[in-house]
DNA sequence: GACACGTGGTA
DNA sequence: TTACCAAGTGT
């Protein structure tokens, strides 16, 4: 168990079979009923849901997600559509810029890929607001293919059950993609199955703050339960600094630009934030991001082309 | 590799 | 209440 499966012996296989059952078959009873595993999900669903889902807690997507794909059903609606109502229904989802990346990947899947969202891993990270880890996810969730799908929650599981650390480090390693490639079970279904059900895990049952172990089906083969559960060992998170920050008047002057069905005057907009250096910067660089349009009139909008 | 990038729920 | 945290990406 505390042998890397990199070095996998016939003990470890044994070893890899039993992890893979014990967490299929937990998921299999536990998984979430979300819309984007539903049978009659499509691919462009689950790219839309792996957007919105960044950074995004699950609660705040659902009823988001349910809108953009009524509204929005195929890449080539959004692609009709003007960035700036893509930048609207996003609402406060946060990092408004992802729905400006969804926007334009819609463009791509339509210019680019026959309006269909392609299956290759390769063609789906060239796509606007997809990285390494949201062309694994369609990849796998939306095509059943084996990749490593490797973000926070299967980070946390693998470095708790399996290196015996308390929390993954700051940043992902070259040795966390290769002990995630090396978890995957053979066959192709059953790797996109292991896939998300490694990554629920992590989301109900090992989770950050407080883990419920007594729910856990690798409780007594989990590697930090086993070393007597050591606190974590690395430098503590650097928190994300908001108020004051540029991150908080950016939301501020978007959040009068999308509750504005016209275009808004520079004082509406002053109004939201007293600095008017710092206020001009941040328009600025909206502008600069395509978050914002500055009309010839003086007035701003969201992006209308 | 570090940093910027939104927002709101939870303890 | 303050701080942490949530299915990351682009520069």
């Amino acid at each position: 168990m505390s042998t890397a499966p990199a070095d996998a012996g016939p003990d470890d296989i044994h070893d890899l079979d039993d992890l893979h059952t014990r967490v299929l078959d937990w998921y299999a009873d536990h998984a979430r009923d979300l819309p984007w595993r539903a049978a009659d999900r499509t691919p462009w669903g689950v790219l839309v849901s792996e957007v919105m889902l960044q950074q995004t807690p699950v609660a705040r997507v659902l009823p988001q997600w349910l809108a953009w794909m009524e509204r929005w059903p195929t890449p080539s609606d959004l692609a009709d559509a003007a960035p700036g109502d893509a930048v609207r229904a996003w609402d406060r989802l946060g990092y408004p810029r992802r729905a400006l990346r969804r926007h334009a990947a819609a463009g791509a899947v339509r210019a680019e890929h026959g309006g269909e969202v392609p299956e290759d891993h390769a063609r789906l990270l060239a796509l606007p607001g997809v990285g390494t880890y949201t062309a694994a996810a369609v990849a796998s969730f939306a095509f059943g293919q084996r990749h490593a799908v490797v973000d926070t929650n299967v980070r946390r599981v693998h470095a708790r059950a399996v290196t015996g650390a308390a929390e993954p480090a700051a940043a992902l390693t070259a040795a966390e993609q290769r002990l995630a490639v090396a978890l995957l079970p053979e066959d192709a279904p059953t790797a996109a199955r292991w896939a998300v059900a490694v990554m629920e895990l992590g989301a109900l049952v090992c989770t950050a703050r407080s883990p419920r172990c007594d729910d856990c089906p690798l409780l007594d083969r989990c590697a930090w339960v086993l070393a007597g559960r050591p606190a974590h060992d690395g430098p503590a998170r650097r928190g994300q600094a908001w108020a004051g920050t540029d991150r908080q008047v950016r939301g501020k002057l978007l959040s009068v630009l999308r509750g504005s069905a016209d275009p808004v005057t520079a004082d509406e907009l002053a109004a939201c934030w007293a600095d008017d250096r710092q206020r001009a910067r941040c328009l600025d660089g909206l502008v600069a991001d395509g978050l914002v349009e500055p009309l010839p009139d003086g007035r701003f909008s969201l992006p209308r082309t």
